[in-house]
RNA sequence: GAGAAUAUAGCUCAGUCGGUAGAGCAACUGCCUUUUAAGCAGUGGGUCGAAGGUUCGAGUCCUUCUAUUCUCACCA
């Protein structure tokens, strides 16, 4: 680094500006190869980052990398004149170029950029982690690669430049955002954004941030969720709504928990669960395509078909082929038997809807690697949900699971203003007993629902899980560009 | 919250039984006008995560701490 710093003063000196402030680029890397002629010199203007340099006497070869790729530059003496390369010398890996010049063939068959000028666009400071490829037997070996997690996450700046899968990742993740946007939108819905910042947080059972507001001297939380939000603007009278979230719970992190992840969330009137999972087939199966340009993924080790219809289980279904045991009409003595025949240990505060759940998680879940709808859960698991048709007890709900993870949650939603304020007055009582993820009763969305909430289906979509199992990462701090670490 | 593993040069890693720090790449100086893990010759580079302790002597042994990774717990 000192001796860069001096390289950035000497160039100063002779009349060099290492942080000019334009350059006119025409093609990008991937434009050089695409449009290479063997018969025809075309010139190009290329500009990228100096990823190597094979310096030979009075001319050099290297390879500069732009949004698309890599592109090898070749640099003669004669060519470029005298100072323009002693100018060249100076320079580093790491360092931002200008190249003017035509394209053409090397002896070794690389397309490659002929330069006739070049210009220093920026001059780097800090060395970067250079790792080398060699190709044997047509396999690609990457040697010292950069591959230390901790400082990937930390200068991702350094990884992306470094590491081209990890762009190409993000690359993905953009795109299949771009998609569900697309989507919703083409289906007439209309893209929302709601607070943030919310005096009464709910529509998930989590901890929340808290923060303050100085001027209203009150205390504020970052959403959990968007949903009493989105279902306020059902009641104004939206048919469709829905926005990409942001969501912050205080929890801890694992490989498939950051404190702030996003979601994208969905209400539609007049339509039920069962609609919306046809929804989420195709939405699935059209993004996949889309993206990947497949259907089948692979994610853990194994190849996952999202070519839709998906499985349709009830809970108790699949409690029942997974484990074998019924828990149909049973009470909470029974669950609580069967889960310990089963060799659960539980928490003896908990009730039955959440017993339940937990043979679910254990037994089940990890267990459905296709994607497969899991519907009609327990009514008190799920406050927010409306009360099954015709199977007392459950609501009208549905998971989708892939890869043994949730990746979405959806339900015919409660409009019943009374038994809604029912629902959240049990969840009240919970907190006061000590369950501190136990909703909060939101008097002013109670106040909206008795307005009248038409019939309605909501969805939430876990992007950062989706784009995991549509991009294959088994963690979710590789498609979070900057996931939470503690201070370094 | 619990356990395990990891932490040595810019990067990737060695470092034996406790004896005073190593390699490759990167960097620096030469030479080299079609190289591609360019090559050849030479040179420099370290608070061994932090703080204590044991010892004549600690990268190595002990204690505490910090960070990361993995597993478990928690977590719609």
């Amino acid at each position: 680094m000192q001796r860069r710093h001096e390289e950035r003063r000497h160039l100063m000196e002779s009349g060099v500006n290492p942080y000019p402030c334009t350059f006119d680029v025409t093609a990008y890397a991937a434009d050089v190869l695409a449009t290479f002629r063997e018969e025809e010199q075309l010139p190009v203007s290329v500009a990228g980052r100096i990823m190597t340099i094979r310096k030979m006497g009075k001319a050099s070869f290297f390879h500069i990398q732009d949004a698309t790729g890599r592109i090898q530059i070749y640099l003669k003496k004669d060519e470029v004149g005298e100072k323009a390369y002693s100018t060249f010398k100076l320079l580093d890996i790491g360092d931002i170029v200008g190249v003017k010049g035509y394209s053409f063939r090397t002896k070794t068959g690389e397309i490659s950029v002929h330069a006739q000028a070049f210009e220093l666009l920026s001059k780097s400071l800090r060395p970067i982690p250079v790792a080398k490829e060699k190709e044997v037997d047509g396999q690609k070996v990457v040697y010292d690669a950069f591959s230390d997690k901790e400082l990937r996450y930390r200068q991702r700046y350094v990884d992306l430049i470094v590491n081209p899968e990890v762009r190409q990742t993000f690359i993905r993740r953009s795109a299949i955002v771009a998609f569900i946007r697309q989507f919703f939108t083409s289906k007439g819905w209309l893209e929302v954004e709601t607070p943030i910042l919310q005096p009464i947080y709910g529509g998930a059972a989590a901890r929340p941030f808290t923060t303050h507001h100085n001027a209203l001297d009150m205390q504020l939380y970052l959403r959990i969720a968007n949903e009493l939000y989105l279902k306020r603007l059902i009641v104004g009278g939206f048919d469709g709504v829905f926005e990409f979230a942001k969501d912050f719970r205080n929890e801890g992190i694992d490989r498939f928990h950051n404190p702030e992840f996003t979601q994208v969330e969905l209400y539609v009137a007049y339509k039920d669960y069962n609609w919306m999972m046809e929804q989420v087939e195709e939405l699935l199966y059209r993004t996949a395509l889309a993206v990947n340009g497949c259907d089948t993924v692979s994610f853990l080790g194994s190849e996952i078909s999202l070519k839709p219809p998906f499985r349709r289980l009830t809970i108790a279904d699949s409690i029942r082929e997974y484990c074998g045991v019924d828990i149909d009409g049973k009470n909470e003595q029974e669950l609580r038997s069967t889960a310990k025949d089963l060799g659960l240990e539980l928490d003896p505060k908990i009730g039955s809807g959440k017993i339940i759940d937990e043979i679910f998680g254990e037994f089940v879940e990890p267990r459905l690697i296709q994607p497969t709808f899991i519907t009609d859960y327990p009514t008190e698991m799920s406050p927010l949900a409306k009360e099954h048709r015709s199977k007392p007890g459950l609501v009208e709900r549905f998971e989708l699971i892939a890869g043994g993870k949730e990746l979405c949650n959806s339900f015919s939603e409660l409009n019943d203003p009374v038994i809604q304020r029912e629902r959240l007055e049990a969840q009240a009582k919970l907190r006061l007993r000590g369950d501190d993820e136990a909703m909060i009763v939101d008097e002013d969305f109670l106040r909206a629902l008795e307005y009248g909430m038409p019939p309605c289906a909501g969805l939430g979509i876990g992007i950062d899980r989706m784009v995991m199992v549509l991009c294959g990462q088994e963690s979710i701090r590789d498609v979070i560009f900057f996931p939470h670490l503690k201070p370094e």
